[in-house]
DNA sequence: ATTTGTTTGTGTACTTAGTACATAGTCAAA
DNA sequence: TTTGACTATGTACTAAGTACACAAACAAAT
C-alpha cells in the first residue's frame, strides 16, 4: 500500500473515531415550569412518551437543534407546548450523567420558567400537560425530580436577592397575594407587618391608589411593579 | 415502487434527518482554575491550539467522551493537564451560543476548580500552562473571558456561604493568609478585627496551637479546617 | 340593622449582625 | 536598642431581623 493510502485511511479511521467518541452525545433542554394558584406552587408536567416510564409524568424539554441556542430551544418549548412568548426563564443546571436517558447519552440543561396560570391562556390540553402541586410531586420519569428539587431551591434563592417573583402574578397583586406567593415557594409561614417592612425596604413594587373588588372583607390596596425596575436586573441564560 | 420500498426510505430519510438535526452538536467542558499566591487571585489558561486564536490564552477544556460525565471529564482534563486529583469542583452555567466556537456547533459547561497552586506540585510546563493574574486578564479564545467572569462572580458568592475558599490555602494557615485570600477574590479590602469576628461565628477553623515560623515579625498562630466539618457541604457537580 | 367572619393596616421593643476604630505585644533584622 | 512589620484583642454605634396586638373595612348571614 502506498503512503498516502495508508495516510488517508488513517484519517478515515480518525474521522470515524472522532465521530463515534465526540459526536454522539445529544443535547436537550428542559424546562421547569412554576406557577401559582390559591396558596400553592405547581410545577406544570406532560405524560412521559417513552415507554420505559409509562404513566409517568416528566418536565418539558427536546433536544436541541443545531441551529439553535440552548435559550433559543427552552423558549420554543414554551411556546410550543404551552403557546406562551415572553416567559422569564433561568438557567439553573446541567445534568451530564451518563444513563440519565434509557435511549441513549443525552446531557440536558435545565431551566426554570414562571408564569401567571391564573391569568395567561395555555393550550394545556393540546399536550396532556398539568399542572401539579410541587410538593406532592414524590415520582418523575428520567432524573427530572432531582431537576426539579434544584430548580425549586434555585427559585428560593433567587426570589429574595430579585424582583422575579412577580412573574408568577397578574399586573395588579395585594400584599396578601404576594407574601402567599412568597410563602409557597418558601414552605414558611411569614409574620405580615415584618414581611411588609421587608418589601418596603427592597422598593420593587408602588401603590396604585386602587383597592381589590369583589373580596367579602376589607379589600387590600393593590400593587404594582415600580416602573423600569426590571432594566437593573437580567437572568444569565 | 412498492409500498415497503417507500416506507424504508421514508425510515431512512428520517433518520438521517435526525441524525443530522440532532446528533451535531459536540459537547464539551471548560474549567477555570483557580490558585492564590502572595496577596494575588490567580488563574491556570493555556495557549489556544487554535489557529483563528492564534496567540491568545483560553481556559483548559475538552471535548466530553460519550462514556464519561461532564464531572469525570473535568477532572480528566485536571488530571491530564496538571496532574492534580482530588481537586475541589464546582459546575457553574452551560454556555450554548451557536457561533461560539470557529470550528463547529460546540457547547460547553464550565467549571471552576480551587487549587494550592504554593504547595502542589503542577505539571505546568509540559502543556504550555501559565499561572495568570485574574483581574488582569482582559482578553481569551473563545467566549471563554465571559465564562472567566462568571466563574469568578460565583466563586466570590460561594466562598462567603461555604466553607470553600480552604482549598485555596495549605492545610495549615493563619488568619492573615485567610484574610488575604478573602480579599484577593473579593476584589476588596478587610478590617481585621471584624473578619476575625465574623470567621469565629462561622465556626469553621480550629486553632492547632503553634506558631508561624521564618517571619520577621511577630508570628501568628496557626490555623486548620474544623474537623468533619466538609461532611455538611457537597457541591453540586 | 346587627352580628359574625375575614382580612387590612399599622408601630414598638428586643435581638442579632455589621461597621468603625486604637493600643500593647512579639519577633527578626539592622 | 531601635525599627519595621505584624499579632491579638473589645467597645460603641448602626442596620437588619424578629416577635407581637388592636382598630377598621367590607360581605354574608341572620
Amino acid at each position: 500500500m502506498s503512503e498516502r493510502i495508508i495516510k488517508s485511511l488513517k484519517n478515515a479511521e480518525i474521522e470515524k473515531k472522532t465521530h463515534q467518541s465526540y459526536f454522539n452525545i445529544a443535547v436537550s433542554v428542559d424546562c421547569v415550569i412554576f406557577g401559582y394558584d390559591n396558596h400553592e406552587l405547581y410545577v406544570l408536567l406532560m405524560q412521559s412518551d417513552l415507554e420505559e416510564f409509562q404513566g409517568l409524568n416528566s418536565l418539558l424539554g427536546d433536544l436541541v437543534k443545531p441551529n439553535e441556542d440552548l435559550t433559543e430551544a427552552s423558549f420554543r418549548i414554551l411556546w410550543e407546548r404551552t403557546g406562551l412568548q415572553h416567559v422569564y426563564l433561568e438557567q439553573v443546571h446541567t445534568f451530564g450523567k451518563i444513563n440519565r436517558h434509557p435511549s441513549g447519552r443525552v446531557i440536558t440543561t435545565a431551566y426554570f420558567s414562571l408564569i401567571d396560570m391564573q391569568h395567561q391562556q395555555l393550550n394545556i390540553s393540546k399536550h396532556q400537560l398539568n399542572w401539579y402541586p410541587v410538593r406532592k410531586v414524590k415520582q418523575l420519569a428520567f432524573d427530572h425530580l432531582e431537576i426539579l428539587q434544584l430548580c425549586l431551591q434555585q427559585l428560593q434563592q433567587r426570589v429574595m436577592e430579585r424582583p422575579i417573583i412577580f412573574h408568577l402574578l397578574p399586573p395588579l397583586f395585594s400584599l396578601r397575594e404576594l407574601q402567599s406567593v412568597y410563602e409557597s415557594i418558601l414552605g414558611v409561614e411569614l409574620d405580615r407587618r415584618n414581611f411588609r417592612k421587608k418589601i418596603a425596604v427592597k422598593d420593587w413594587i408602588t401603590d396604585t391608589h386602587t383597592l381589590e373588588s369583589e373580596v367579602s372583607h376589607r379589600p387590600g390596596k393593590l400593587y404594582k411593579l415600580r416602573a423600569g425596575l426590571m432594566n437593573n436586573y437580567r437572568p444569565y441564560q
